[in-house]
DNA sequence: GTTCCTGCAAAAGATTTGCAGTGAC
DNA sequence: GTCACTGCAAATCTTTTGCAGGAAC
């Protein structure tokens, strides 16, 4: 789990890369900027406007599915997808924050974990791969503690 | 990449295992069974309606979704979400047949590959984790050797 | 003042469900 | 003959798009 320093780094980031593409600072655009930057794991389109809707101010659905397209352009946002009906996404965060996860079959929650024997047989795989390899995204799945302590 | 012998071998045991849980030997349910066994990756519910419409015989979209349901439930199909609009479907094979998912950036192309160091890794780190890990996910994410030859 | 941003409502896809007729046992 | 299976059509849910008014620059 990364600092909350490290998180609201990723905002700042987020906004000057969407500045310096030519995008505006709209109401709509730095909440959900925002918003991502202070999570620890991954929201879906419909939590995203929900917990908005709560708290900085209402944004519509079409903002943040048009938010979201702009940050997954710009390599900001991962997506992550855990057959759960909807798709999820959270900053895409290299070194200390990068994370995988866990999703709990039984109670349905995710949760991140990090692995460095796992991150170095994909780049070990990676290079031996006749292609270029960005990005990799890994998903476990079976009971998490909560549902079945061992 | 396993032989269709093991392949077909999956239609057989899928065929009984659905037999043993109580279900009858209907029509949309033999041919879907039957095709899902012959592929070598994965395949969408959309894909799997228009393929049989082809070959064996109609099947309606109703029944692709209900068969897929029966299977995943008996842990037999495996899901594979590669963020492209629809969820994919592929026999869950153990051993031998195991395999992850290469995704093409640029044409879309989704490859098959398995790597033993990767799954090393994934056992130990299982071991490690405070949760019961039944199942694994790797996604690579690039451009092909098709599209961006080295 | 111009151009981009946003919300609303409608559209487009994917998946699920209800129901009545057909088929397996 | 009974109960499950299937197809059709309608419903539901997620995501995308068109457009008109409002905001950033």
């Amino acid at each position: 789990m990364e600092s909350s320093h490290e998180r609201s780094g990723w905002s700042e980031r987020a906004a000057q890369a969407l500045a310096a593409a030519g995008y505006r600072r709209g109401g709509a655009r730095s909440a959900i900027v925002e918003l991502l930057g202070e999570q620890s794991c991954a929201l879906s389109a419909a939590e995203i406007e929900h917990e908005l809707r709560g708290r900085s101010r209402k944004v519509s659905r079409a903002s943040v599915y048009r938010v979201i397209e702009e940050l997954e352009g710009a390599g900001l946002l991962a997506r992550v997808e855990v057959g759960q009906g909807s798709v999820r996404f959270e900053p895409a965060l290299e070194g200390p924050g990068h994370h995988h996860h866990l999703v709990c079959e039984r109670c349905g929650r995710l949760q991140p974990f990090s692995d460095e024997g796992l991150e170095r047989a994909i780049r070990r795989l990676s290079e031996r791969m006749p292609a270029r390899i960005s990005e990799h995204e890994i998903v476990l799945r079976g009971a998490c503690e909560a549902c079945a302590p061992r």
